[in-house]
RNA sequence: GGUGAUGUAGCUCAGCUGGUUAGAGCGCGAAACUCAUAAUUUCGAGGCCACUGGUUCAAGUCCAGUCAUCACCA
């Protein structure tokens, strides 16, 4: 029987192309855990999608003088193209600027003032009577009223470091507008309750502990223990969801309240797609289902304590005519089963920075690199446990001295060796050895040891088994040495071959998640047809409002299997090609040297 | 300032509830091999496990403090 994962990833904010830190903290992570659990046959969906919304995508539109709808509509289309090329596997990846994500945000909005779960509150905050509304902290300098630092910003002071309330500063001005002094006013907002929900939030993390990462357990635990107060979830801004309510035209949704609600209105969205409209029951409203959250460490409080405290708010959502027949109220959404936070991926030693164009950014990397070593190079340095750093140098020695030469190197001599000396096909025996068989069944060990550790999120140490399972098959070659052997016995020379490619099968198989594009190769060279994964496509959904692009998976065509190999001699083989290209030293002294330069966007070729 | 994390071979990292001579991959040195993008395999060198003090028969592993880095909160 297959199980229910539900893969849902941190929302992007649209306001710049995506880079390695985007990559190492959760869209790999979230791609290679999905894989797996499609190639086990379990019923996967993946979603995602851009976050329209946002401060940080108004202060790049405001920065670049062109609405913010131009900014999100701009990386969105560069975040799927990306992504297609580098395979990260979405079911759907949308954007929270569809019909459907703003009825649903503004339903839940709804629904939990019903229920009791917000309230008003008056907030002063600072005011441009220029420009006519309240100005977020970013966009507010002003004197520090603890050092009198003329140019402290509105939520912190560069010179003393102290944190600010901007309202407090003295003579507050806009960044925008220096010449004109800001103004306190009061303004109305709704909070969520976030302390009412404390015991169901403790009891649910200590439900969760045993299969928690400790630093998500520890952060939670810290971060309720801190006291949960009320948070406001509107906003005196003008880019977001409208608070569906008369008299609120001004102020819009809080980005963080709507954008985790993503997780289940692109389930919906496609659900519809697909032409099954209730078919994202099968994950939110199944007990059995699991559902991930993959993120970075900073998302932490939003997807372990307010998001499942929403869920709980909400409690049940269009799920009328469930089993006890108390309408929507009957059956709980489902919580995340896990949240497999990353840590950060540093940049040669120095925290990623986009001001200082201290970044990889993926768009280009993907211009110089093929996606499976960028993909093997990020996986085998994932930030699981603490910050991690990408340098170039290693980024080179990964790629050339392990997975080419581990890996590549060994499809692609004995590959290359069968369909020289076998007249193209899998050589046939009369019987294996026991060396043969005992390396097999090393291997084909690795489908419970590699699983296992794909199955608790370990992903490195995940893919440093598979490669250890690479190593056991070159150093078996060096001692049977089927190139000597095929001159004074060829029948050892044959099985020995015959074990290796089918060795190779399983390879293809364990190391798939990690390296799709590769393994696909592999895959064909050995003669098989079909496609391991299923495709990727940047389709257009359309709305009554609009349409608007996402990328979505198809995997009813998909054959691989998380299973053993049973390759069988005779198999015709296909002429086989390096399956990596070797990276050389120069790169590195290239690529350093533009870390920290003005950057230009290049058009993303697909 | 508070809380938490991290600090182990040249590099990247494993070391769970304390227990024989501290592990892996890469890099380095030597040897073997030649099917392969000179790739592979074997063997070897290399570590006061950040520092100081403590608990214990026994401590990278527990406790206290110090330093450095990072995160969250104030």
């Amino acid at each position: 029987m297959s199980d229910y994962i539900h893969v849902s990833v941190a929302w992007p904010y649209a306001n710049g192309d995506l880079h390695v830190g985007h990559l190492a903290g959760a869209y790999l992570p979230a791609d290679i855990f999905a894989r797996y659990h499609r190639l086990k046959g379990n019923r996967v969906l993946m979603v995602s999608g851009s976050d329209s919304h946002g401060t940080p995508i108004s202060v790049e539109a405001d920065k670049r003088g062109i609405p913010a709808s131009q900014i999100f509509g701009r990386y969105h289309e560069r975040f799927l193209q990306t992504q297609q090329k580098i395979g990260i596997s979405y079911d759907l990846f949308t954007h929270t600027d569809t019909e459907n994500h703003h009825r649903i945000a503004q339903d839940i909005f709804l629904l939990l003032l019903e229920r009791g779960h917000l309230y008003k509150e008056s907030q002063k905050l600072l005011y441009s009577e220029f420009e006519k509304r309240f100005l977020p902290d970013r966009y507010v300098e002003g004197e520090c009223y603890v050092c009198n630092y003329p140019n402290a910003r509105g939520d912190q002071c560069d010179n003393c470091g102290s944190l600010l309330d901007a309202t407090q500063l003295i003579n507050p001005r806009s960044r925008n507008h220096p010449e004109e002094t800001l103004i306190v006013r009061e303004t109305e907002h709704y909070f969520l309750a976030l302390g009412k929900f404390t015991d169901q939030l403790l009891a649910y993390i200590d439900g969760h502990e045993a299969h928690w990462r400790a630093n998500v357990v520890r952060f939670s635990r810290n971060f309720i223990a801190e006291g949960l107060r009320g948070r406001p979830i509107t906003r005196d801004i003008d880019w977001g969801i409208r608070v569906p309510l008369d008299g609120w035209d001004e102020k819009r949704l809080y980005v963080w309240f709507e954008a985790v609600m993503g997780y289940l209105t692109a389930s919906i969205e496609w659900a519809q797609h697909i032409g099954e409209p209730d078919a994202w029951k099968r994950w939110w409203y199944n007990p059995d289902a699991r559902i991930y959250n993959f993120i970075g460490k900073d998302n932490i409080p939003f997807h372990a304590v307010i998001w499942p405290a929403e869920l709980f708010g909400i409690d049940g959502i269009y799920n009328d005519g469930s089993a006890n027949g108390n309408g929507a109220n009957a059956t709980p959404l489902q919580l995340p089963y896990d949240i497999p936070a990353n840590e950060f991926m540093n940049i040669e030693g120095q925290q990623f920075s986009k001001s200082r164009n201290w970044a990889i950014w993926l768009p280009d990397l993907l211009e110089r690199y093929q996606p499976d070593a960028i993909r093997y190079y990020v996986a085998a340095t994932f930030p699981e446990t603490r910050d991690a750093d990408f340098d170039w140098d290693g980024f080179l020695s990964r790629v050339n001295n392990e997975l080419v030469a581990a890996w590549g190197n060994l499809v692609n001599r004995m590959l290359g060796f069968a369909y020289k000396r076998y007249d193209g096909k899998v050589p046939s025996y009369t019987a294996l050895a026991d060396e043969d068989a005992a390396l097999i069944a090393q291997v084909e060990a690795g489908f419970e040891t590699v699983g296992a550790l794909l199955e608790a999120v370990k992903l490195r140490e995940a893919l440093s088994t598979a490669m250890g399972l690479v190593r056991d098959a070159n150093n078996y070659l060096s001692v049977q040495e089927p190139w000597k052997r095929i001159k004074e016995d060829p029948e050892a020379a044959a099985r020995t071959v015959y074990t290796i490619l089918r060795v190779i099968d399983n390879l293809k198989i364990l190391l798939a998640p990690f390296l799709p594009f590769s393994s696909q190769q592999v895959h064909e060279y050995l003669g098989y047809d079909g496609q391991l994964f299923g495709a990727q496509q940047i389709v257009t959904i359309d709305e009554a409002a609009g349409a608007h692009q996402a990328l979505t998976y198809d995997g009813s065509q998909a054959v691989g299997r998380w299973q053993i190999s049973a390759l069988q001699p005779g198999q015709a083989l296909r002429q086989p090609g390096p399956l990596f290209v070797k990276l050389e030293p120069e790169i590195v002294d290239q690529e350093r040297s533009a870390l920290g330069q003005p950057r230009e966007e290049q058009p993303i070729e697909v």
